[in-house]
DNA sequence: CTGAAAGCGCTTACAG
DNA sequence: CTGAAAGCGCTTACAG
């Protein structure tokens, strides 16, 4: 019934007028130095020569190790993960492992769903960048003594292994460098408050600004991390802040009155702001300086050029996955271990000193 | 040793003191028909009550049906993939099945490798957006027996089932379009000629001109589907349709003399060759008009709004899964389809009326 | 260094 | 509708 019929290690064994544990040995890198030098040569020639695959889910059953590990991601298509995916994919292949990845931003419950079926695959681990703060089924899911390492994100206890961007030093560097231009009334598009980075940059927005001896000018929260809701958020930030009278409010519209900079949670935000922006003919940075979160790909190329903090994609995609494989060899530690990556700001053309 | 100590379909049938087969049977819906109400019924509860979770793996062995399919991508970091994967998982996991995904941009050997390693894990298919023309071992490997889907790119030969983008069409597309807009000096920045799509591009693009009684102003092949291909690419355009004297050399910075408007292989390609460009201080549309393909994530908002053609990258992924779904079950004439996908003209901002 | 046996957790003819 | 048995292709103590 095999799909691919193949060629089995008892075949060798019985080619080769020796028993199948010994072809079984001669065959595992780990075992082969139990075996004879001559028999190692003639089942190397028949695996060769027979074209020998071994059958991991064979292997996989008597050892309950699959190979594979889950991945849990809100959407590829969002253009924060294909870099964390490529990270963790060439960590994982490194040790012939592989993933097995789910989009789990199609409805509530398919984190839950997707866990189910890949612990019916046996996965080993879960690589999870889909975490949101206090989600129960986290801790479940560790419980049950799987490997679980957070990237990105990070749940709200904060007592699962995870490799994340220093969100607090990404929003300092934004703010910094809106001060350092001479800005001194600075606005925030928050990302939203139920996923950690949301809340961790808000907080380090708030921080920096105070390190300043700044308040923030205005503050709006965005219901997700996209074009969409960066466009309604900076439409609410607009508006809110928008000065009462007539005709102060046709001013506003080339010239923001409640603030002159305004950090974004994230680039998809900044670009949905951006929009918006364009929409009500205010420049940028003419009028108004924008920065971003994350430099994902080709943020640099659109109009203007977005300033921005540029975190470790690939980087954070790969140390988890190392995290997780160190777990998964019982390398102590590995399951208590948080790594915290450094971003780096990123001038580029949608930042600059504020109209005075 | 298992991983997921768990409990087993036998700990089930001990518990309800039935056998083990008629557990299995009870927990399939395709032969839980066969049993009786009242067993179903005990089944179902015990199953609920001690958290039974299949075992794949297990599963996977005997009846050598893994649910899982190969899926190779050249980089999933390229902005094309993202949408492709996410139409392909989307398939896959209305079946239950999951993608075992590899890059193969890494080095000459990936593809191979990957191959080895999913054919191992025993995948039941492959999905393959990374052929070339004439890759041996495409061939090859359908001769073990594989099902395999080409998507977006097909080989040479064509005798694989493939779900494409109508290449020609979408060449055709965006040289009407630049005709109409009075273009009839028209250059092409070509994609790699071992891709079926760089091939089926530029000859849709040369037959698009004939049509039209024109033929190519300039044709630059770039090596990789990639910005700085397309960068290089636009410089050697540039430089090769040059005027030769130094007086018109310096007009040609800001009015190419060769060719009022470029169709690019790609939208990536299109980006680099913008940012030439830009560097040449030649105006977009306003000295030359450039068009991409694909429309890809985003290239709307890039400085000016890329005109392109939008393919369907994520009807095309989830196509091609549902297809190789099909022929696993062995639906007829799904091993001989190839489905082609009517890709669409993107105005924006980009293209406009020649100089003149 | 090698062999024989048991087992991993399912599925599936074959009987009844 | 249910049971008993064999088997999928490996791995791994246990002997020798």
């Amino acid at each position: 019934m095999a799909r691919y019929p193949g060629i089995t290690i008892s075949d060798l064994a019985q080619r080769l007028g020796v028993h199948k544990s010994t072809v079984s040995r001669a065959i595992d890198p780990q075992r082969r130095h139990l075996i004879s030098a001559d028999v190692l040569r003639r089942v190397d020639a028949a695996v060769r020569k027979l074209g020998y695959r071994p059958n991991r889910a064979a292997a996989a059953l008597s050892t309950g190790r699959s190979r594979t590990v889950g991945v849990l991601l809100p959407d590829i298509t969002n253009p924060v993960f294909p870099p964390i995916l490529r990270g963790i994919e060439d960590a994982l292949d490194a040790e012939g492992y592989f993933a097995l990845v789910a989009n789990t931003s199609r409805h509530d419950d398919a984190p839950r769903v997707a866990v189910e079926r890949m612990l019916a695959q046996r996965v080993e681990g879960f690589l999870i960048a889909s975490a949101t703060r206090d989600d129960p089924w986290l801790d479940a899911l560790r419980a049950t003594g799987a490997v679980v390492v957070l990237v990105n994100r990070t749940s709200g206890d904060g007592h699962l292994p995870a490799v994340i961007s220093d969100d607090m030093l990404g929003m300092r560097l934004a703010v910094d460098h809106l001060v350092e231009l001479g800005h001194r009334r600075i606005a925030h598009l928050a990302g939203p408050a139920w996923l950690s980075t949301g809340m961790a940059r808000r907080i380090g927005f708030e921080q920096a600004l105070q390190q300043h001896g700044l308040s923030p000018a205005a503050i709006a929260e965005c219901n997700a991390y996209s074009r969409e809701a960066g466009h309604a958020g900076m439409l609410q930030l607009l508006k809110t802040s928008a000065p009462q009278t007539a005709r102060s409010r046709a001013r506003q519209r080339s010239i923001p009155r409640g603030f002159s900079a305004v950090v974004a949670g994230n680039d998809l935000i900044a670009l949905g702001a951006l929009q918006a922006l364009q929409q009500h003919n205010i420049a940028v940075p003419g009028a108004l300086s924008l920065i971003g979160h994350n430099d994902m790909p080709f943020i640099d190329q659109v109009n203007p050029p977005l300033s921005t903090v540029r975190i470790q994609h690939y980087e954070m995609g790969f140390r988890a996955a190392r995290l997780a494989l160190e777990a998964l060899q019982g390398l102590p530690g590995s399951n208590e271990t948080t790594i915290v990556l450094r971003p780096q700001l990123v001038v580029r053309a949608s930042t600059g000193p504020p109209m005075r």
